[in-house]
RNA sequence: GGAGGGUUGCCCGAGCGGCCAAAGGGAGCAGACUGUAAAUCUGCCGGCACUGCCUACGUUGGUUCAAAUCCAACACCCUCCA
């Protein structure tokens, strides 16, 4: 179709594909050949149509054209809800913390972080306004703001500035928000210093988000470290919406969580580990690719319910790791989360008693007791 | 019957006179992993009385100061020709 305006690329990619791109006034192929990150100057187009286009201003008139195969799939079919047939919520990151772990070819601006796709290697620039409109074409019910993740051993300088440029998108990320049913999560920062834990919480609480989340823990802090900033950080967040400790934790550090009042978690470590072989259990950490779990015909945790637990012996598990079946990888996730559910149905059980802190101190002792009988790490 | 190629540590596979207890894989043993670049990564991996010695590169013998490496015979395997 014919252009309403004019794209003329400063630097079109060699290697790219015609662009093609969906806006306010239909699909439309650009002229040239252009790739994500080709710079190109736009012409007659009304600023609030380059939204739709994904382009960003950089200077003047010249834009950053985006290619958005994954979020045109998602708009295409619906929303992840469709995509994947699951009724229940769904939680988007915003990729603060890709940035943060895939410290290849990347650079990270005030506009967003500019980094080379292991993928397909070309440069992609990550910024707050396209992760919202990713995470509102996935659908997710609670979107994450990009934020910027630093290693906890960081000095303090870096760490306010992270801290500050998060807030700085947290607010871009508010303002790029056009969905009236997915809820928008601002994330603390601040590293392990209390005094700005404190600024990150009184600045982002002061604005419209509709939870809050701790970042920045579990990435080179002491336990004894996330605890306190994990206790301080919840305790500064108003308890009338959700609080959310970003990508902890082990078993203990759940529980001691919640005690702090945090109502949310995620974390990879009950699928990742399981992925490896390594199982938690009612009496510590069991990793099933030892030579010994090959002669244990008793369950992988005989106080457990989940179908891994109650259909097969450590050794059949042990057999399938040591024959590389991802059967075992299966069995395994599923016993680690069921593990981690039960700890959670517990926790609330305990919380609606209104003994929670009898049964947390009691279950970290018990963790306590089965690590020094040489039951492994919980 | 003739011609050629091969036989290396648990397995595969480099090495082709000294720097070789022998590269690299795999297996085995152990460890790591916290908003997943993860069926990934790290260490050990002949024995011992361990800055050294012993046993090892099909078998036996030989050449050499020195052999997994060169020579001979033998055994087994493979390919091609009859």
């Amino acid at each position: 179709m014919r252009l309403p305006f004019e794209i003329t690329a400063t630097d079109p990619g060699s290697r790219a594909r015609r662009g093609s791109f969906l806006t306010a006034h239909g699909r439309i192929e650009t002229p040239t050949f252009m790739t994500v990150g080709t710079r190109a100057t736009v012409t007659g187009l009304d600023p609030a149509d380059l939204r739709e286009v994904g382009a960003q201003v950089l200077l003047g008139n010249t834009y950053h054209l985006m290619l958005r195969p994954g979020i045109e799939v998602f708009r295409r079919v619906g929303g992840i809800h469709r995509f994947m047939n699951w009724s229940g919520p769904v939680l988007t990151d915003s990729g603060g913390y890709q940035i943060f772990s895939m410290t290849g070819d990347r650079t990270i601006h005030e506009r967003g972080a500019r980094f080379r796709s292991y993928v397909d290697q070309r440069m992609h620039m990550l910024s707050p306004e396209l992760s919202i409109e990713m995470q509102t074409a996935i659908g997710s019910d609670i979107m994450m703001v990009l934020d910027e993740c630093i290693d906890s051993t960081s000095d303090e300088a870096t760490t306010r500035a992270a801290m500050e440029r998060t807030h700085r998108w947290a607010l871009r990320s508010l303002a790029a928000r056009t969905s009236e049913t997915q809820a928008l999560f601002a994330i603390v920062q601040g590293g392990v210093v209390p005094a700005l834990r404190e600024a990150s919480a009184a600045f982002l609480t002061q604005h419209p988000f509709d939870g809050f989340a701790i970042g920045g823990l579990a990435v080179g802090d002491a336990r004894a470290q996330r605890e306190d900033v994990t206790a301080l950080s919840a305790e500064l967040l108003p308890r009338d919406r959700p609080r959310y400790l970003m990508g902890v934790g082990t078993p203990p550090d759940l529980v001691h969580a919640i005690g702090c009042g945090v109502d949310m978690f995620d974390c990879v470590l009950p699928t990742l580990l399981a992925w490896q072989g390594t199982a938690f259990t009612s009496t510590g950490r069991v990793k099933l690719t030892r030579a010994e779990c090959g002669r244990s015909d008793a369950p992988l945790d005989a106080a457990c319910a989940c179908a891994t637990c109650k259909q097969f012996s450590r050794s059949y598990l042990h057999h399938l790791f040591k024959c590389g079946e991802p059967l075992g990888s299966r069995l395994l996730s599923k016993h680690n989360l069921h593990h981690y559910l039960a700890l959670m149905t517990d926790a609330r059980a305990a919380i609606e008693a209104g003994g929670y802190a009898a049964w947390a101190k009691e279950k970290l002792a018990a963790i306590d007791r089965h690590e020094h009988a040489g039951g492994g790490r919980a």
